[in-house]
DNA sequence: CGGTTCATTTGTGGTCGTCCGCACC
DNA sequence: AGGTGCGGACGACCACAAATGAACC
């Protein structure tokens, strides 16, 4: 908590450092690399959700150090989310070699503030208790958002996710950097209030938004043993989750240390939740179901499966033994989507891009400059 | 310690060739 | 089941300005 207040005085600090740049007014918590922007939540969706083609912009979180560039390392011990160059001067030069740090993910599309809030981990918190977040306060018995803030994120290992390619500014890569979890945006770095304010503010102009998907039962909870003797403390489903299950697919090296010794495939296990993320995607938005605001939460249970139930299904699978074909299924929708997995290119140096489409070629191959021009 | 010089490394895009998966016969 | 063709994905290639690092004054 101490250090909650100190990054929040680290924000208050520096406040034109985090200026969104489309209204000048937010914290931006965002960054685009195709707008080459800082957004707030709010302006980020003004601005990608104006036609199909910006909505392919990925976007990731701001830098919790340098406040400029797209974080993408999660420093669970500090809780904080860096840049490829922060993370490099933070945990290579200097002291911490040993903190727990992962990969993130940008995100792309236009997520509703629930598909917000579970890209960023806060899937547990549930849009409803965003927006009511002043009943459920973090003293006595409820779930305040800073009970929210603090977890743990699993270390976690895939081959193929320690070859994605490094679209930051420089060449460094992260040092010692533990596989991809099945949920790689899981976390939100210093920032968390803020996130969850704004959240609570896009939240609030969304249609049906008191109505939603927030009957999200904490993961933790339908997980009983197994997690919490792995020490987490209820980080929503995509930390606990990807922990649990998975027999392995593609042969990966880096396995989910699961002290129970269950199938524990990284790759697998990726396929499975993302596959899992894609179900939820494909459901009913209920969010934009203007016109059925009227059912209470439990009868709208009964018609239309909520998202958390489709999470909680992930759990009832990861916790029996897959049969072969689903097994196979399930390998033929990870190949499927590693193959079909993009990412954007980065231009570091805009004068170099310039330079290369107006130089001379021969057959693509850039050609030497003719001496006598 | 700061500035300068020099050597080395990096980054850039269009085309080609190769590999692989898939469909069809 | 095996052979063939097609199409998509992706790495290699090229030259050179810019960036970076080391050495020196």
């Amino acid at each position: 908590m101490t250090e909650l207040k100190e990054d929040q005085e680290d924000q208050n600090r520096q406040p034109q450092r985090r200026l969104c740049d489309f209204c000048s007014e937010n914290t931006a918590l965002l960054y685009c690399r195709a707008d080459c922007a800082k957004l707030c939540f709010s302006c980020d969706r003004e601005v990608h959700s104006t036609n199909q083609l910006f909505t392919k912009h990925t976007r990731w979180l701001l830098c919790d150090s340098c406040d400029s560039s797209p974080a993408s390392i999660l420093c669970c011990t500090d809780s904080c989310v860096f840049c490829h160059n922060c993370d490099w001067e933070s945990h290579n030069l200097s002291l911490s070699p040993a903190h727990e740090r992962r990969p993130l993910e940008g995100f792309a599309g236009c997520p509703s503030v629930s598909e917000l809030l579970s890209i960023l981990g806060f899937e547990d918190l549930g849009k409803k208790a965003l927006l009511y977040g002043d009943s459920v306060t973090s003293d006595g018995g409820g779930y305040g958002f800073s009970d929210w803030l603090v977890w743990d994120t699993p270390s976690v290992v895939s081959l193929d996710d320690l070859i994605a390619p490094n679209d930051s500014g420089h060449n460094f890569q992260a040092i010692g950097l533990p596989p991809l979890p099945k949920n790689r945006n899981a976390a939100c770095g210093k920032h968390k209030e803020e996130i969850l304010s704004q959240l609570r503010e896009l939240s609030k102009l969304e249609p049906n938004s008191s109505d939603d998907q927030d009957d999200i039962v904490p993961f933790q909870f339908m997980e009983p043993a197994q997690n919490r003797h792995l020490g987490f403390k209820g980080s929503g489903f995509m930390q606990n989750s990807e922990h649990a299950v998975v027999p392995s697919a593609e042969g990966s090296a880096f396995n989910w240390c699961s002290d129970t010794g269950e199938f524990t495939d990284q790759g697998f296990s990726s396929s499975l939740a993302d596959c899992f993320i894609e179900t939820k995607c494909l459901l009913p938005d209920r969010d934009s179901d203007v016109g059925d605001a009227s059912g209470g939460a439990n009868e709208e249970q009964s018609h239309n499966p909520p998202i958390a139930e489709t999470f909680q299904m992930v759990p009832k699978i990861a916790h029996r033994e897959l049969n072969s074909q689903e097994r196979v299924t399930a390998v033929s929708r990870y190949k499927e989507k590693k193959k079909t997995r993009r990412y954007e290119k980065h231009i570091r140096y805009v004068s170099r891009k310039v330079r290369a489409e107006s130089r001379t070629r021969i057959k693509g191959r850039f050609a030497k400059m003719d001496m006598h021009q």
